[in-house]
DNA sequence: GAGAATTTTGACCAATTGGAAAAACGTTAG
DNA sequence: CTAACGTTTTTCCAATTGGTCAAAATTCTC
């Protein structure tokens, strides 16, 4: 019981203390399926949805033998979204203020749609996260990401104050973009349903993607005359 | 018993027949109290994460009671979902064809996006749904919801052959005003996190009314040559 | 106000849930 | 080999869950 005492606290990861990476192979083969099982299960029921038997068999495991590498439920919803809101906003970190704009957030929008395609489940996680709520996640939001976001649209500002971008609320901006490349992870079903079985292919995205740039290059590229439908 | 019975053909909706109109006042009121916390509750916890006690907890009523209205949790969601769908695609049915396109379409946006600052809750219970790959919703989404889509996104494919309209997909444009303006109840708590308490106000719907006015406006009027910063 | 119909309650149930304990099993260093 | 350690399984538990049922309380109709 020692060992099991000295494990839990070494794999799980203590209250007070950081995740450690655990130690041995066999470690880290588990707690990866694990949390593989759980972004999916996770993704699609939500927390308070999903339970741990779920979780074990999409592991591959028994439920003991799943709670033996994290010690609660939430231990393992934590250490995903934690994991996840690095990777999610490192587009958005890559944003260069001293890159061209147009080309900049070009490339934003073009890799937070490859996201959306090619990690939908991270994407649903969060969203499920933000559907309830964010009781888990307020903190971050809060703190690390209106930080980056701050940080990012005062980018965007300064480049609209120098004339290379269209005039707009910079976080209004970032909430678009958001919320039009998630879309394609997010309501992945209803995409489909409405597309139909003819043009469902991943051939989606691509279409996604050069609707998406025409929408965001027109509406933000500068040196367009405030046109004849638009009373601002 | 027979009464119960009576009673709960009638006022739950039969399997086959249509849900009728409850009859008697009582009937209505509960109901529609019910209806109300059950919106609330499934709508941040989904359908697995929510429970019946909680629903009827929130209803001001006891389980058992509740259950007399609803002999099953389900029944509830599928009648939310039902009347859901027809008050949330309203504002696309009344996209005219007759009418002018740039119009239709701010207008069109604007209602939708008074929609997610007046019914976050029916906008994430909607959500909640997709993400959880819309089991109980599919065949509506293939039946109505499809039908509909396909019908308007050919009223915008004849506007842009008429030249009033940039070209653009028209499913996807659909797709990028749904995004955009459901996204401000779905993810509520993120765009509060992110702008912080002083911008917090009611006034982020007139910002982000703003910003989508301007972005869909310059992104889809036509009559701009293909700028200098876009190559398709 | 009696009688019927409707509504509400309290007690109960079987299944599921998150989790604990400890024994059994493997593995590996000495 | 064997002792120590790490891993897995078996068994178990209390709480929660969706739902039933009959009796009690209330409301409605005449």
């Amino acid at each position: 019981m020692l060992a099991q005492e000295a494990v839990r606290s070494d794999v799980g990861g203590g209250v007070a203390e950081a995740p450690r990476r655990p130690r041995t192979r066999i470690q880290r083969e588990k707690q990866d399926r694990i949390l593989d099982a759980a972004l999916e299960v996770f993704s699609t029921h939500g927390f308070r949805g999903a339970t741990i038997d779920q979780i074990a068999e999409a592991a591959g495991m028994s439920k003991p033998n799943l709670l033996y590498y994290f010690p609660r439920k939430e231990e393992i919803h934590k250490r995903l979204i934690a994991g996840l809101l690095d990777m999610w906003l490192a587009p958005l970190r890559e944003m260069d203020a001293a890159g061209d704009p147009i080309p900049e957030i070009r490339s934003y929008i073009r890799r937070k749609l490859e996201m959306a395609r090619d990690f939908p489940r991270e994407s649903r996680l969060f969203a499920n996260e933000m559907l309830q709520g964010a009781p888990r996640t307020v903190d971050m939001l809060e703190g690390e990401l209106k930080t980056l976001v701050d940080e990012k649209a005062g980018v965007i500002r300064g480049w609209m104050e120098q004339g290379k971008l269209s005039r707009a609320d910079p976080y209004h901006l970032i909430f678009s973009i958001w919320a039009t490349t998630q879309h394609y992870a997010d309501f992945d079903v209803q995409v489909r349903a409405v597309l139909g079985p003819n043009r469902n292919g991943e051939g989606r995205f691509d279409d996604a993607a050069r609707y998406l740039e025409q929408l965001f290059m027109f509406g933000l590229a500068p040196s367009h005359s405030a046109g004849p439908n638009f009373r601002g």
